[in-house]
RNA sequence: GGGGGCACGCCGGAGCUGGAGAGCCGGGCCAGACUGUAAAUCUGGUGCGUCAGCUGAAUAGGUUCGAAUCCUAUUGCCCUCA
């Protein structure tokens, strides 16, 4: 589906609409399950629980962004990957196998599979043996998962991950591969990074045209609020992203009125709320002014406001696009959305 | 009062046994980037200009083909002795 272009709003009506928008902090890391339509579904396939007292679920990612993001100190071998790390040189070995391990131990609600994110752009033949790998992978990976239980009072789930690059073909065979895997869920990875907008929402589209309707769909590592609903409209469930919080750390906020720069001059004298709008209470009560000079000062405040901020106006965004699909108009509330959402402040 | 040292652009530092520079390093400042997080990170810019050039190393002289650099005086600041 072309971006901005009225269209149908797929499989994500089909599903039951859960309360609570959810996010967890991970080993550090953030990842964020903006949108829940569909999470009822993994409830109702068991895997998703109260882990230890917490009323948010626990997704771990496998390490398979890492084969991507750390292509310097990484070798790809059929078995797994050896990486060596970059505090004291020593290696490690990740194998479908021992990932899945990894995660049973941490107890996440959702393990994705191990697999390998191929950078863009990408040869054709580099991307069809890649997809090759990652498949073999997958197939260990539920071998494993399937062979061993839950270390804890609960059940888990494996996510595996649709791959194949920019190539149509290929992504029209991996997401036929990973819907017959028959899981409660299915991923998208190999996208966002670094192809433009307009070819990952086409990948999108294909996927989504292929992976059940039924089954809640994460879009891995994106993105920007406007990419955000634009893959909502193409039936995505789920996403996760680093954006909002390391721009945030880096100064660039998201409100509903548009992208703000913290950082600029402009904002020296501005005595209004950082988002007026935001249901975050930090957000209202802060201004821009103090703000940026919290920035400028290098105070670590400055960057907890900022990530609030982001996370408050993420989390809201998915709220009102559950609402907007529930009410049967967000197509026409995305379209009108958009255009703020991108505009610079 | 004696002795010693220092002085450039928003700030600090370096260069200073003569071969300039609108230069170097760091900061600040002004912008930009960031998409399944190694990275509170990275990149660019930062005298004036009508884009030909112009001004410029505390101030004023001097030596020299040539001075940020050497000499003299002045001003200001720092250290030290009394």
């Amino acid at each position: 589906m072309p971006v901005g272009t009225a269209g149908t709003v797929k499989a994500v009506h089909q599903h039951e609409l859960v309360n609570d928008v959810q996010a967890q902090i991970i080993l550090g890391n953030t990842y964020h399950l903006y949108l829940r339509p569909g999470m009822d579904i993994l409830q109702q396939a068991g895997g998703l629980h109260r882990f230890n007292g917490w009323d948010r679920p626990i997704l771990t990612d496998s390490g398979g962004y890492q084969v991507y993001s750390l292509s310097n100190n990484r070798k790809i071998k059929e078995e797994g990957v050896t990486f060596q790390s970059h505090i004291d040189g020593a290696s490690h070995f990740f194998s479908p196998e021992n990932v899945m391990d990894i995660q049973r131990i941490i107890g996440a609600d959702i393990m994705m599979a191990f697999d390998e994110c191929t950078p863009y752009p990408c040869a054709y033949d580099y991307a069809k043996n890649s997809m090759g790998l990652t498949h073999r992978w997958l197939e260990r990976c539920c071998n494993r998962f399937d062979a061993t239980q839950g270390l804890y009072e609960y059940e888990q789930t494996l996510f595996p991950i649709v791959q194949g690059s920019t190539f149509p073909d290929l992504r029209q065979a991996s997401a036929e591969f990973i819907a017959s895997m028959d899981r409660p869920a299915n991923a998208i990875g190999g996208l966002s990074v670094g192809e433009p907008a307009e070819e990952m929402y086409q990948m999108t589209d294909l996927v989504c045209s292929i992976l059940p309707a039924d089954k809640p769909r994460y879009l891995m590592g994106v993105g920007t609020p406007v990419n955000i609903l634009e893959c909502i409209a193409l039936g995505i469930d789920m996403f996760d992203c680093v954006m909002p919080t390391r721009n945030a750390r880096h100064g660039m906020l998201y409100t509903s009125k548009g992208i703000v720069n913290i950082r600029n001059a402009k904002w020296k004298d501005d005595f209004s709320p950082v988002d007026e709008d935001s249901p975050c209470a930090t957000s209202r009560f802060y201004t821009k002014a103090y703000l940026r000079h919290l920035v400028h000062s290098s105070e670590i405040l400055g960057m907890q406001i900022g990530t609030l901020q982001n996370l408050s106006f993420y989390l809201w965004l998915v709220g009102e696009a559950r609402k907007h699909i529930i009410e049967g108009d967000f197509l026409s509330w995305k379209n009108q959305m958009v255009p703020q959402l991108e505009q610079r402040l």
